[in-house]
DNA sequence: GGCGACTACTCGTCTAGAGGAGTTGTGCTA
DNA sequence: TAGCACAACTCCTCTAGACGAGTAGTCGCC
């Protein structure tokens, strides 16, 4: 290769599809670090002039690659290794009352302790009925609305997360809640200033690939899969207070949870 | 189309790529229902007689279906709608010390717990030099040796989680852990035995497509990632006492954790 | 020096074919 | 009736082109 890319001939006898055992070369070069974060892969025309084939078979190797998640196309520039960009830990004391009597709300006092620029983005609030799944979690009648709170989080200007908060009406009435700005350490201290001393969360989590939606909200590159989190935060006595939906970029972080042996 | 799933014609003025058109369409008539689980998609030809477009453009939309996780395609019989095959729940609770005393490894408990028949597949014991960031993680020297210990969990026959422990040789020499059948309560159990009280657990989560090996061993299809988990077990004094990493199908697993409030 | 046009290179989309291989049902044969 | 051969249908791989559009560097003009 005359990008002093060292790239194996193809194996006649091999009954792999040639564009795999291509995509196998490229992605045993990314392995061993010939090829790093950021640089780019040889051009489609030279690949096609190394291995002699057509374009689309070169085409379908790449796009093995892309879909794993390995590398990224740009249009007009070329075909470059993913960069995994430094991941952030979620805490699992991120919602310790400590926090909150300090003022600060998790994702800010989170992104700061680890030197980033934390930004909140997008911030809608509405009245609404819940949906289903999420009446069910806050067990919630049929009639019952809830107050929303969507936004969009980012680190350092780059989108990382989604969250959508659901607060019974009853609760979220008349407090900042309501507002944009929901005041010092954030809704958890308005719940907790209304008379429901918070007492446990529950989060469940799952991991797919994203919507497209999502892909656009979260800028994700091909192949990067998220995590869908929903988080239920209870009462003392029980009740559940608050269910917050969140989509994460699995790019943007490393969950983190402490279990007691008991 | 003869087979009763109405798509729509293409949009003639859109400057959506006519591939990206139908992969909507698709992608649509899946999620109002009109297509469900295990459902066949139109076949290719099919395709191309209702659009009037060659098959590589078909198949470019069918691949994005495809690597979006929505469908997979069986050669020789079509292409169908994936199905979500019930989830299983990582209770928070799940290493609890009642769990031990009553002589249930976690897994094994859990499983049953929720009506499925667990196994485990290849069991595999070495003594070696653990890997760097294992090491790091449970604090030994550039000359310490583990015990390692690889398996395959499987619910109902179904590959759903690959796990390797990691046992300072210290600790685990003279045990059952050294053993393929490391005795009831499991290899937790044995530590404790040994005089270790377990005190507490971090587990570490990342959400990522798998390599494939992975892929293999837990016969995932196209487009759906992997959880991988990393869990240190630490005993009374602070001492990371095991070190266990798994990757699960994240079609099997929905983690769910509890986190006082504190 | 600054700016715009041009050009070479990149990936994106699409066409129109080809042969291959796995699956399934039909219908004939033994 | 059991079993096998075959046909029809499916998706898989690959070729050889075409045009479009985004990027970036060069070069000449003002």
């Amino acid at each position: 290769m005359a990008e002093s890319l060292p790239l194996p001939d193809l194996d006649p006898i091999s009954d792999r599809a040639v564009f795999r055992q291509i995509a196998d070369h490229i992605r045993e070069a990314i392995e061993r670090g010939q090829l790093t974060e950021g640089d780019r892969v040889p051009s489609e025309a030279r690949l096609m002039q190394h291995y002699g084939v057509a374009r689309m078979t070169i085409r379908n190797a790449l796009q093995v690659l892309q879909s794993e998640g390995l590398t990224v196309a740009e249009h007009g520039r070329g075909v470059f290794v993913r960069s995994h960009p430094p991941v952030r830990r979620l805490a699992s004391d991120r919602f310790a009352r400590r926090h909150r009597e300090q003022g600060k709300a998790a994702f800010i006092a989170e992104t700061e302790g680890a030197g980033g620029k934390p930004s909140v983005d997008s911030i809608e609030i509405t009245e609404t009925m819940p949906p289903a799944d999420i009446a069910t979690r806050l067990q919630l009648g049929a009639k019952d609305r809830v107050a929303s709170r969507s936004r969009r989080y980012l680190i350092n200007g780059q989108p990382v997360e989604t969250a959508v908060s659901y607060v019974p009406l009853e609760i979220a009435k008349g407090t900042q809640i309501m507002e944009p700005d929901s005041g010092p350490g954030g809704i958890y201290a308005r719940i907790e200033e209304k008379g429901y001393r918070l007492d446990r969360f529950v989060e469940e989590i799952k991991s797919r690939m994203p919507l497209r939606h999502e892909i656009r909200a979260l800028k994700l590159a091909p192949g990067v899969p998220v995590f869908h989190l929903v988080r239920t935060a209870y009462a003392a006595d029980g009740t559940p207070v608050e269910v917050c939906d969140t989509v994460m970029s699995s790019d943007a972080y490393v969950l983190s949870y402490e279990l007691p042996a008991r």
